[in-house]
DNA sequence: GCTTGATCTGAACGGGTGTTCATATCATCC
DNA sequence: GGATGATATGAACACCCGTTCAGATCAAGC
């Protein structure tokens, strides 16, 4: 037999993707076999080459796909202009979105060293774009003397470390509800850097 | 042929683990094979049947000997008796014990998926056993009135966060020494809680 | 309704996996 | 120096891996 239920590519496609996605964060890239991902979707391991000309190009499409939607995300995010403002911007978007899709953010933290050098490059490069959105805000809000602090680089991923740890231990039915964990983050933040 | 020099069980043992640590880190538990093990150790594959039960086993040894490792030391730092000494001597302990040992931190935290759910339970409580140190220090900062903050275990799981965080970007030759960083985050944690 | 092209199957490829075990080697003790 | 027990080899086990591809199937366009 082959398939039996038409042409589905567009379909199939991001069946594919959210697979990976989801199989990826929970075993790992290397801990999953293309058989796997092929069984979630419903379709035999030959059939993914047809999404991806291999395994580590799925995984590489997945985490850039991340990276390139957190920073267009960030550029859409609605942003005040003064430091202080843009701060709280930054804090409530990070949590905002990491929140949304962790299986993405882990992914995407996690499988840096299954990826060659060329495609971390890349994937670091987005990465460090966004970081340094942070990093300017802090140095305008010092140069406006709102903020106060040693290092700006430091700062920045102090924050970033603590914001994005809160994936690790956050649940949708527990004791804090997202706008409680932004506005405790958010407090922390202030702390952090207010003259 | 048989093993060309005599017999090194306690010689072997040791370096079975380091490369396991190693590579683990490296490339990941799953993307790691027993071959590649025996072979940065120098030996075959059936060899390393001598010092592990398989190779779940050999990855939980690791991760449980580091957990164990983090509460001994840190139950034999130098502790003064008052909440902001102690605050100091945890940040300076934490940044200090996973800056020396990187590897064990990464895997520790990066392969718990990994693990059967008995062995997860079993290392997640000697993990939350040391955070429950820093909840302590902070509630006992609170009742004596030096430290301020809204949630107690928020607040430790942002410190851990961010000092945790350091690994990934610290590099023993970079802009800032150890000691910087030691005193660039004491300072930050100071901030996230003083009253 | 026939053709075309996209989509999928199912089998196959060479090679790697964790683990076991009979056998060989060697350090140590008597 | 011969026996013993710990330690290592190397081959084998059954199975899984990523990837390829000829051929089957089906939707859409004429």
């Amino acid at each position: 037999m082959a398939r039996t239920r038409g042409s589905h590519s567009d379909i199939t496609g991001p069946r594919v993707e959210r697979a990976a996605l989801r199989l990826f964060a929970k075993h790992g890239y290397a801990a999953v076999s293309m058989r796997q991902i092929a069984t979630e979707v419903g379709v035999q391991a030959g059939a993914l080459y047809n999404y991806t000309p291999d395994k580590q190009m799925l995984l590489v499409s997945l985490m850039k796909t991340h990276m390139q939607d957190l920073l267009a995300a960030y550029e859409a995010w609605p942003k005040p202009v003064d430091p202080l403002g843009r701060l709280e911007a930054f804090t409530r978007f990070h949590l905002s979105f990491n929140s949304e899709r962790p299986e993405a953010v882990f992914i995407s933290y996690m499988e840096l060293r299954n990826l060659t050098p060329e495609h971390f490059n890349e994937i670091a490069a987005l990465r460090s774009r966004y970081e340094r959105a942070l990093v300017e805000i802090l140095e305008d809000g010092v140069q406006d003397g709102i903020f106060q602090f040693e290092d700006a680089r430091v700062t920045a991923f102090a924050i970033i470390g603590m914001l994005t740890q809160v994936n690790t231990w956050f649940r949708e039915d527990g004791r804090l509800s997202r706008a409680d964990v932004e506005a405790l983050y958010w407090t922390m933040v202030q702390r952090l850097v207010s003259a």
